[in-house]
DNA sequence: AAGACTTTCAACCGCCCGCAA
DNA sequence: GTTGCGGGCGGTTGAAAGTCT
């Protein structure tokens, strides 16, 4: 017994969307809000399969996307995640805020990889590799920017997400300064470097898969005013900001930990190292 | 200048899983 | 327990853009 197909395929448009099939979707989302693909494209008139929209709106249209310019924190994230968890590009997608699966797989084969394997080859340093960081595209730790919507002159026109490349990569090393304090408090030795703080943050004692776990792309929407138990641990502005005194209360909260469990942020780094030696 | 080659990444494909009937 | 559906995920593809010769 065959599996029915997502969609007929017969008569959709395939390959690259327009600037009105985008229009059209964004639309229909905001009105309707997103789930039940399958029915989508038939209520909003889209000549397209359902997971083509679902595709497109996740990877590229969402409003709280951030599309290139990956930081060197993040850089360094995703490959310690990747040690930890492998190919899971949701999983690693869902502790980077704002990116997608889709874009840090595509990052990973297109220069992760390379890099790691340079970095296996060659004794990690504190520096990038010597790989041609040159080469990549839109990598630069300055704030993200998204990328404006498409221009919608010419309705029926394909709207070319690729980014361009740029063959130079400027670095500022500007840092936002609540995740600096935080750091500071939480970890005095370091310098505040967020990667630092990425290294000096343990879940000892705590439920890691629960930190995996854990949606933190809608904590970025989180209202510091609001204090119900939705998981706090990240501000819009400071994406990668963890609150100490949140993650305990949510962790309390969902009974992950027992309330009177000693917390302590120590080093998730020194997990991720201590995995070499599983 | 132009053709060949390489790189990038949006989009597609097919499998898997959870859930409801 | 079984089946079918919807949604999600990871792997792959291929067109476009960049680089090289």
């Amino acid at each position: 017994m065959g599996r029915r197909p997502c969609c007929s395929k017969e008569g959709l448009n395939r390959g690259a969307w327009t600037a009105l099939e985008d229009r059209t979707l964004e639309e229909y989302i905001q009105i309707h809000g997103q789930g039940s693909w399958r029915n989508l494209p038939i209520e909003a008139g889209l000549k397209r399969c359902g997971k083509s929209c679902r595709l497109r709106w996740l990877n590229y249209l969402r409003p709280d996307i951030k599309r290139g310019n990956i930081s060197e924190e993040e850089d360094d994230l995703i490959i310690r995640l990747h040690k930890l968890l492998g190919n899971r590009w949701s999983l690693i997608a869902g502790r980077l805020p704002g990116r997608t699966d889709n874009e840090i797989k595509n990052y990973w084969n297109t220069y992760l990889s390379k890099k790691v394997q340079t970095h296996s080859t060659s004794k990690r340093t504190h520096k990038k590799s010597t790989l041609s960081k040159e080469k990549r595209i839109l990598i630069n730790p300055t704030p993200p920017v998204r990328l404006p919507p498409p221009v919608l002159t010419t309705e029926s026109r394909v709207v070319r997400t690729k980014a361009t490349r740029c063959t130079k990569v400027f670095f500022t090393p500007e840092e936002p300064a609540a995740v600096n304090e935080f750091v500071k408090e939480k970890a005095p030795e370091s310098n505040g470097l967020l990667s630092d703080f990425m290294a000096d943050l343990d879940v000892e004692g705590l439920c890691l898969s629960e930190f995996l776990h854990l949606d933190f792309s809608n904590q970025c929407r989180f209202d510091d005013n609001n204090n119900d138990l939705s998981p706090p641990l990240i501000s819009s502005d400071n994406p990668l900001l963890f609150h100490g005194e949140n993650i305990e209360q949510y962790w309390t909260g969902v009974n992950c930990i027992q309330r009177d469990a000693t917390f302590n942020l120590q080093s998730l780094d020194t997990f991720l190292n201590a995995e070499e030696d599983w």
